[in-house]
Order: C-alpha cells, then sequence, then structure tokens
DNA sequence: CTATGTAATGTTATAATGTAACACTACATG
DNA sequence: CATGTAGTGTTACATTATAACATTACATAG
C-alpha cells in the first residue's frame, strides 16, 4: 500500500523496501549510480512517507556522522531528476514517488488537518491544463499541481468528532 | 490590458493606476484599510507586472528610507488575504491579481523564456481538479496550479530565430 | 480634548531554505 | 601507475521568512 491516508506500521516496512527496491532497477537500467548516500536519503524520504524537508533529513544523516546542507540537495536533486521524488513546491519538502518508472508530473493531495499526502495521476487534469494552456496562446511543458484539502479519513473523524 | 504578455509602456501606466483603483474600491467595500505602505507595495508589484520576490519589493522601499523585511512581508500578507495578489509558490513571488473582486485561485502560465506570467481563470481545469480529487475520496479546498513553458511570442521569436 | 485600546509599523535578531566554490576521494579506464 | 570523471566533504554565504517586542497612528469613549 504506497498511500500513506491508508499505509500501516507493518504496510510501511513493504512501502521502504519496494521502493527501495524500484529504485535499484531503474538506476540500474538508466545506467546511473544510486550510490549508499543516494539510497540512504530515499531511504529516509521513504520512513517519513510524507512531505518532508531538506533539513529534517540532514539531521537524520547528522545522527550518524557528519552532513552539511550541499550533500543532502545534490542527493535530492538526483533523485528528484531520476524520478524516484517529487518536490513538493508549496510546502518546500519531499515525497517519495511510487511510480518512478514512468516519467510523469503527478498531481497531490494534501491534508491540511494530518500532514498526509497522495499523489495522483490524472489524465483528465493534465489535458484540461493542457487546454487551458493552449487556449491561452500559451504552450505547456510542465504542470505543476497542489490540492489543499482534508483527507477521506480526517474527513469522517471530523464529522464524528464534533 | 491586464496581460504582461501583451502590455506596453504605455498601456503600463493604466494597468498601476487602475490596479491601484481596483484595490482601494475593494477596501473601502471590505472595511479594511489599505495603509500608505500597503498601496506602495502593491504599487511596487504592479510596476514589475511579473513574479516579484519580496526582497526585490524591500529594496525599492529601502531608496525611499529604512525598511525592514516584516514590513514587506505585512504589506503582502494583507495584500494576498483581500485577494489583490497572489503568491506564486515554484517562484518564491508574488504578482498582482486583475480580477481582485471575485475571489479565486487562478492558475499561472509561467513563461520560461521571458519570466512574463499571465493569470487565467479555467473552469474546466478547476472542476478537472475537484473531480480528481474527490475521486481520490479527498475534499479539496484550494488549488495551485502553476504551469510552466513558453509564451506566444516566445514561441515565434523562437521559430524565427533559430 | 485627553485617555484608552487596537491596528499598523518599526526594529532587532534569528530561523529556515538553498547554493557557490573549491578540496578531496573513489573508481574506472588506458 | 597516470589520468579523468563522478561523487562527496567542507566552508562560507545567499535568499527567503518569521518571532518578539517597541513604537506609532488612529479611532472611539468619557
Ligand atoms: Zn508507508
Ligand atoms: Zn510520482
Ligand atoms: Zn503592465
Ligand atoms: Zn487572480
Amino acid at each position: 500500500m504506497q498511500d500513506p491516508f491508508e499505509c500501516t506500521p507493518t504496510d510501511h516496512q513493504h512501502c521502504i523496501s519496494s521502493a527501495l527496491a524500484r529504485a535499484e532497477s531503474l538506476c540500474r537500467q538508466q545506467q546511473v549510480r544510486l550510490t549508499p548516500m543516494r539510497r540512504r536519503v530515499l531511504e529516509l524520504v521513504w520512513q517519513h512517507h510524507r512531505p518532508v524537508g531538506a533539513y529534517a533529513l540532514l539531521e537524520q544523516l547528522q545522527q550518524q556522522g557528519r552532513a552539511a546542507p550541499p550533500t543532502v540537495y545534490r542527493a535530492l536533486d538526483f533523485l528528484q531528476s531520476q524520478g524516484l521524488i517529487h518536490r513538493l513546491e508549496s510546502l518546500n519538502a519531499f515525497i517519495g514517488c511510487a511510480q518512478p518508472h514512468r516519467p510523469h508530473q503527478g498531481q497531490f493531495l494534501i491534508c491540511q488537518s494530518c500532514q498526509s499526502l497522495a499523489e495522483i495521476t490524472d489524465d483528465g487534469i493534465e489535458r484540461a491544463i493542457d487546454a487551458g494552456a493552449r487556449t491561452a496562446g500559451f504552450t505547456p511543458s510542465n504542470q505543476m499541481v497542489e490540492i489543499m484539502g482534508t483527507c477521506a479519513s480526517c474527513r469522517q473523524q471530523g464529522a464524528t468528532d464534533v
């Protein structure tokens, strides 16, 4: 289960290990090196399984030796370039991607109540954006969609809590 | 003409003055105070008529006396709360809104070649996002859409330049 | 008109995020 | 071994944003 809205502690070990396995395989395919540092950063990103900032990752790295900002940012840049993580612009944070094998720019559902996040890939949204931009005479190359709101489980709790 | 893709120097004085007039009127309606500082910041934002960072505005303020970051950020917060400007998350920058009277969260077309920006309000996009989110069990309250690409005039130039 | 309270701004310091520049190391290849 | 390249370490700094508290402007009540 890749969706943090649903992922339980037991599932979660699987989130991490399968993400790492996909990354290994993908990097072999692409002939790029998933070095120990890059692998470690990806592992940390998936351990959180929610948006996590560069400096939070840095602190964790520092618990096992020295580390400085450029190290983290380089690893994040690499992971992003391979599609293994996404950057959330509105949060200055990063999240693991569950479908790194097919390049995409997902849409992100950010729960304002529990801070969890889910990624969707909705053709309808992408087509609507492409059409809207072209209507304005603009040729889009890249879209960023971040949707704030309330996830299903928080909405249910909210309904019973109050 | 509010679109920076099109706005000429002559038009542009009108961009600024009409934006300020709309702001005055809107703030009177809402019974909030468009103080000299807030008005000045809004004027600077419209003078640029493209995404502008808080510290760029600060520097301009400092040319006419002292000013510190909180002053600018407070003015920007106020302007944003009244819908007079939008914040572009992917650029850490701000842009004047040409339709502050009706609340909305526009979609932004960011030209990667000339750094100009246009805002559109496309129902199709908003509906697609709303539908996509609800399909995932998510209740959206707020959407952020920033579209990178090439504006019409840059595309034409590119076609002839190369 | 003064007193009082609230909104707005000034001021200082600092937090949080991100990068430039250069040194060093690991590793492949000839 | 010599050489080149990719990756990482290290230092310093740039950029963006906010916390905390002092001061000022302005409205309204007495
Ligand atoms: Zn998980
Ligand atoms: Zn993804
Ligand atoms: Zn203009
Ligand atoms: Zn707008």
